[in-house]
DNA sequence: CGCTGCTTTGATAGACATCAAGTTCGGTGG
DNA sequence: CCACCGAACTTGATGTCTATCAAAGCAGCG
């Protein structure tokens, strides 16, 4: 499908200081300035067709990655075979943040769906922030944020059951749609459910009988990959507890 | 036991620059001028008591801290009282980093045996590493480290059985008290079979069984908290899937 | 010396995995 | 345009692992 050839970044640029995600992304809170600075870092983007990979463990680390449309996953993998979903990435957020401890990266990223991303020089990003103030403080904002992500992933991997892994996953995926001006209560899956079980540490024929039983008991309406959720608050109570 | 109006910090101080844990801690790889500076900012240390804690989640954030002696546990916990620890932190090691996001702390940091830390306040610690390109890439690799850390944990809570999570437990933290000079062999839990369990994502129950059979078995030998390991490559073996 | 908290061990139950068919859907080629 | 193919998904039956409940042992400390 797409020529191998035909790596070169694509050529037409949107700037940072423009650019619409400007307030989910790297650029948050800067003043013009800094942001006219930054326009001139991010001077590149890169196509990554559904299924390719932007980077891939052991790859050497360069950049970091804004995913500017489409899809991601990360994923980590044990010497044995064992494969882990660390997270999805959608619009605004960042990619490749592990490649930083070893000037390699450790986890592959992959697009779900045809999808474009923002080239950040590493490099170059730290030259910036040395001179910028706000922007260095963002950028440790964002790593912070993602350590504290992660943190909220252990307590659901350690704590929680199916049901309520489950239902956490939907809240904290409609809430990110939404702060992207999608619907709240309609959205459609780009991962498979073998995906959603790896990130959950499920099986994928639990993942499915959840989201029947979740249909069954109408807090969603479930068709493949098409979900609506029809009672919110319902999923909320699951993920504060309401069993014994 | 302490006395609380005791809080003032430890009045005598070892310089970054003479401390044995340098090559451990944030110091790495600076070179002299970077390290006096350092030994400026790093001006004084805190007491934490056994059971304490040093901060708790909510918490205004203000500074970074770097484990001197002792032993921390961290812990996020969720609104319906689910808690989960999320690591064990020993001496060289950095605590704080998760107030970054949000300029609170997101978890509590306990001390599980009296200890001391260093206070990094992290205002300063910005302005500095915006004038030196070593320390600020050294701080970015320590945070990224953490990431790439609970991308390890979140694999193992995903993907991993009872007996697979406790020896992977055992040789990281054999593995982190070799690179301080202790025993390969030989160790003293901190943590009771509780804390060990809230980490690995296993009932108490489930860890004491583990080491149990872990001792039938010829790997180790169990005296409460005192461990010796037997048998090293059989953990390592268990840990690479020689189940099936 | 007797608490109290931590740990071990046993019996049972429950949640999720595994194994095994079917079903749906989207894409491809006739 | 339709039929077919394969990947993804659903659903059922069964099995395994870990949680839960319960009780007894151990160890450190006042």
């Amino acid at each position: 499908m797409t020529d191998a050839t035909q790596v070169k970044p694509d050529a037409f640029k949107v700037a940072c200081s423009s650019c619409n995600l400007r307030e989910l992304c790297l650029p948050v809170g800067l003043a013009r300035p800094d942001l006219e600075r930054l326009d001139a870092l991010v001077a590149t983007r890169r196509s990554v067709a559904r299924g390719d990979m932007l980077f891939r463990a052991g790859d050497a680390f360069q950049s970091l990655y804004a995913v500017r449309t489409g899809f991601f996953k990360t994923c980590v993998s044990s010497e044995d075979g064992r494969d882990q979903v660390t997270g999805f990435q959608m619009a605004g957020e960042l990619l490749g943040l592990d490649g930083i401890s070893n000037d390699r990266h450790s986890c592959d990223a992959v697009a779900l769906e045809d999808s474009q991303v923002c080239i950040i020089p590493y490099g170059q990003l730290e030259s910036l922030s040395r001179e910028f103030t706000d922007l260095q403080h963002q950028f440790h904002k964002i790593m912070s944020r993602e350590i504290v992500r992660d943190h909220g992933v252990m307590l659901l991997l350690g704590s929680m059951r199916a049901e309520e892994r489950l239902a956490a996953f939907l809240m904290n995926l409609t809430q990110r749609l939404q702060a992207r001006g999608f619907s709240a209560s309609s959205l459609i899956l780009r991962m498979t459910r073998e995906e959603i079980g790896s990130y959950l540490g499920l099986k994928l024929e639990t993942v499915s009988r959840t989201f029947s039983k979740f249909q069954d008991d109408g807090l969603l309406e479930v068709k493949q990959r098409h979900i609506r959720i029809i009672d919110q608050d319902g999923l909320q109570q699951l993920i504060n507890g309401a069993h014994c």
